[in-house]
RNA sequence: GCACCCGUAGCUCAGUCGGAUAGAGCGUUUGAUUGCGGAUCAAAAGGUCACAGGUUCGAAUCCUGUCGGGUGUACCA
């Protein structure tokens, strides 16, 4: 609350040696020390030679007379207390619900963002493993949009390299597997496993597929032809995942996209003096060694992995002047990212560039998923089970079917992102299918839960109260889960802008399971259609919607829609 | 070998730009007389924040070292 900052900045003025930057108001850590508190009586202390408590009591005592605070205590070392009188927390928290951005500072105004996520390879099933890039990235956009920034959601897939030589040999040589539609993902898939299989025993396939490979670099028919199907059908197959998701990208420039600017590329780089020859390749050497070398140029003269990327960043930065680039990968790439942020920087192409990494998922045998053998979950199925679940939890519910199956496919897609956005990404995730789709305690279906029963409140005030108006209703909290509330609904905004900036959507689902386990404290002790006073019913009712005004905003940044029952 | 990430309750994890008594969920135990929706609520039990030093008014958080787990380490992506 910058009101209560700036009667404190007033008070500080007053005392000789104090600096008004140092000034930092949180949230109160618990209910019972108030509202708000500040450290800066300790932060001050040493450097005064001051008992911290008396200079809290000094600071106190210079806050100018107002009518905002409700009573002001030290307490502990030297924590300055502050309690607002509750009828200005009200105030604010009508104001908030009254701000199209509920409190979101548009700190991303007038500035553009690139996010690279998801990236799948073409010709393969996406499966639970592109999870985490995709949601997580999908959320990072949608915060950035929150902020006011303007967002260039890029899907880079990996539609050029050695697989595709593997694919053509397949493709052309060997048996057509059987039962699978050719314009199908699976059977692609099918021709990659098929190759890998064989390859082991015929190493000379390998010889095959190089040569395909080169072929197709050349663009060659039919290989230049097939290759292009290849991706048709991997693109068809991505986009019904993404619609079922509810994700969309504003390009899809994949790794041939940059083909033929790989020579520039690395000319550029030459010319920079970045990249020299070494054991007959062109490569990046790094300060002090900071980092191992990192190969542009084969020796044979092919380009690499961090070819492509440096051209990405070069196109990127030539075409969208963005603020900030954001990746949203696993953490092995972490060197990787490192070695060609420091090319690119060095290079002058100057930009916020940011690695956002995520940990491996994994069985629980601890084994790696792999394409290559088989063995994975496609992401089709693990949605397909999720709405499974949730619908059976309606079996006895007596809604329309259709209805049931709206929410079944909320509730599921909702506890698969959840899963994923609410725990810090850095960590590896062992896979369980309990635990993916979890639908109790702190779930989606929690978040939903409250928010659909706080929508059943107002549908059925309507019903009861027809004649009110909430238009002039105030917001006085009087309970102590009144204040709890209202006290955290006003750090939405701020909890976003620190997700945004961070790039961390965790931070916001945390929020969001905290408001909504306090709406249902305050559901529970604070009734509101039952209560007869209708200025307090008002002030409950209000506060409830402004809850709800937060809780759908924040669903819908975490890429999660919202019901209106259950 | 070197670099990076991680180590918090029985399990899964928050919290890490230093702040008061370290928090959730699951699981366990107990309670809520169909409740403005029980996919809920109230409560109990459960911790040397891997270990050892250091920095300071104050450390899970910052620094150093040790142990344990993971990942990466020039012509794959």
């Amino acid at each position: 609350m910058q009101k209560i900052k700036t009667l404190l900045i007033e008070a500080l003025a007053k005392i000789d040696g104090t600096d008004a930057k140092l000034l930092e108001l949180t949230a109160a850590t618990q209910l019972a020390f108030g509202d708000f508190q500040t450290n800066v009586a300790m932060q001050h202390a040493k450097k005064l030679k001051k008992n911290p408590r008396e200079l809290a009591q000094e600071i106190i005592q210079a806050i100018p007379e107002n009518d905002i605070l409700q009573s002001v205590e030290v307490a502990g070392a030297g924590f300055i207390n502050l309690r607002v009188r509750p009828e200005v927390l009200g105030a604010e928290v009508v104001q908030l619900g009254q701000d199209t951005n509920l409190g979101i500072p548009q700190s991303g105004k007038g500035q553009r963002v690139v996010i690279d996520y998801s990236s799948p390879n073409v010709a393969k099933t996406m499966h639970i493993a592109h999870l985490r890039s995709t949601i997580i990235g999908d959320a990072i956009k949608r915060l950035h949009l929150a902020s006011g920034y303007e967002v260039i959601a890029d899907n880079h897939i990996g539609d050029w390299g050695t697989q595709f030589g593997k694919l053509l040999v397949a493709y052309k040589t060997f048996p057509k597997p059987e039962d699978i539609s050719e314009d199908s993902i699976e059977y692609l898939e099918k021709l990659y496993q098929n190759f890998n299989n064989r390859a082991e025993s015929e190493p000379e396939l390998q010889e095959q597929a190089r040569a395909e490979l080169v072929s197709l670099q050349k663009k060659e028919e039919p290989n230049y032809s097939l290759w292009k199907q290849f991706i048709q059908t991997s693109l068809k197959e991505f986009d019904e995942v993404y619609q079922r998701l509810g994700i969309q990208f504003d390009t899809v420039h994949g790794e041939s996209f940059y083909n033929d600017q790989l020579q520039s590329l690395v000319d550029e780089l030459k010319h920079k003096e970045l990249i020299r020859e070494s054991e007959g390749a062109q490569v990046a050497f790094f300060e002090n060694d900071q980092y191992p070398p990192c190969v542009i140029q084969k020796g044979d003269g092919a380009f690499l992995y961090a070819t492509t990327d440096l051209a990405t960043v070069r196109y990127r930065i030539q075409t969208y002047q963005p603020k900030r680039i954001i990746y949203v990968t696993d953490s092995r790439q972490k060197l990787h990212f490192e070695q060609f942020f420091s090319i690119a920087h060095r290079a002058g192409w100057h930009c916020d560039m940011q690695h956002v990494m995520f940990g491996l998922m994994k069985f629980a045998e601890g084994v790696v998923m792999s394409t290559r053998k088989g063995a994975v979950i496609p992401l089709r199925d693990l949605l397909d089970e999720a709405e499974k679940r949730a619908f059976q939890v309606l079996e006895f519910v007596d809604y329309p079917d259709d209805e049931k199956k709206e929410i079944a496919r909320v509730v599921g897609l909702g506890a698969v992102k959840y899963q994923d956005l609410s725990q810090n990404p850095a960590s590896d995730i062992v896979f369980q299918w309990d635990k993916a789709l979890n639908l109790q305690g702190n779930s989606a279906p929690y978040l939903h839960y409250a928010y659909a029963r706080v929508r059943g409140i107002y549908a059925k005030h309507q019903e009861k109260f027809p004649e009110d108006s909430l238009e002039n209703a105030s917001i006085v909290p009087q309970l102590e889960i009144e204040r709890d509330l209202c006290l955290y609904l006003l750090q939405f905004g701020s909890v976003v802008h620190r997700a945004t900036q961070t790039c961390k959507p965790n931070l916001l689902a945390d929020w969001l399971f905290g408001a909504a386990s306090r709406f249902a404290a305050f559901y529970n002790q604070a009734p509101i259609l039952k209560e007869e006073s209708s200025a307090i019913r008002h002030s409950r009712l209000r506060l409830a919607m402004v809850f709800s005004q937060c809780m759908k905003q924040g669903l819908y940044i975490l890429g999660m829609d919202t019901l209106e029952r259950m």
